[in-house]
DNA sequence: AAGTGGCACAACCGCCTCGTC
DNA sequence: TGACGAGGCGGTTGTGCCACT
């Protein structure tokens, strides 16, 4: 049996007030962040060390931008969802003001819903449509099988845990390698809506600095993907 | 005006990772 | 080297608001 996080007793919880609000920023203008779990009890708060932590991330820090997402933002979010997948920290890292938490809710109730009215896989990245396959063999398949029920796609959301964060990430740039050029060439291309692929603008996808390794994608690390998405360029998706 | 369905977003929960001992 | 604790992360839920009927 895992031990709670924190006392559960005596600790509020949903919203926060503003006294609340004030005594969290108060304290971290005067000590800084970290040390969660007692700064509560140093605030004088009677809230649970996780939460004060995201509800400073998400909500109270100073360099927060709120409001609507731009349009570059958006296509830049599908761009790094699609390389990366549901890692929303990595994602808003990429967003300066922009938080995990409404990275990730924009994703959900917004761009997820865009690429689904446009037959587009929001977990993979690809048309959602079924191509229909010659094999008698393969006619068996699902639906899901053929389009976003592919283990050769990206699959996001996949719940199956790697071993570590730069496997994860290796493996996924791989595998988002793999569409882009699935995507861009190759004999199944002409199935696909070139206008809607996730695309990078010319001179090209293998020629573009810092790209031609994270394509590849054999190696990549999660510092090396770092770097090489400040070289990317933004999408011409929905353009 | 009341009911309700959808949406946006804040917050919680539980698992994972990493650092320390 | 394994155990443990703290912080981080992603999935999910709760709730308030708004538009529509």
């Amino acid at each position: 049996m895992r031990k709670p996080c924190c006392e559960k007793e005596g600790t509020n919880k949903g919203a926060w007030s503003k006294q609340e609000d004030q005594k969290l920023i108060d304290y971290i203008k005067t000590h800084g962040e970290g040390c969660w779990r007692s700064l509560p009890k140093a605030a004088g708060l009677h809230r649970c060390g996780k939460s004060c932590r995201l509800r400073w991330i998400n909500y109270l820090r100073p360099d927060i931008k709120r409001g609507n997402f731009e349009q570059d933002e958006e296509d830049l979010i599908i761009k790094l969802h699609a390389l990366l997948g549901n890692r929303w920290s990595l994602i808003a890292g990429r967003l300066p003001g922009r938080t995990d938490n409404e990275v990730k809710n924009y994703w959900n109730s917004h761009i997820r819903k865009k690429l689904i009215k446009m037959g587009i896989d929001p977990n993979n990245h690809r048309l959602n449509q079924i191509i229909p396959r010659p094999n008698p063999q393969n006619d068996s398949v699902s639906p899901a099988a053929t389009s976003s029920g592919s283990m050769s796609n990206i699959n996001a959301c996949t719940k199956t845990p790697l071993k570590s964060s730069d496997d994860q990430i290796d493996h996924r740039a791989s595998e988002a390698a793999s569409v882009l050029e699935d995507e861009t060439s190759g004999p199944s291309s002409r199935d696909l809506n070139l206008d809607l692929t996730i695309a990078f603008p010319e001179p090209s996808l293998q020629v573009e600095e810092g790209m031609p390794k994270l394509i590849k994608g054999s190696n990549t690390t999660a510092r090396e993907i770092e770097t090489n998405l400040q070289h990317l360029p933004t999408l011409v998706l929905f353009r």
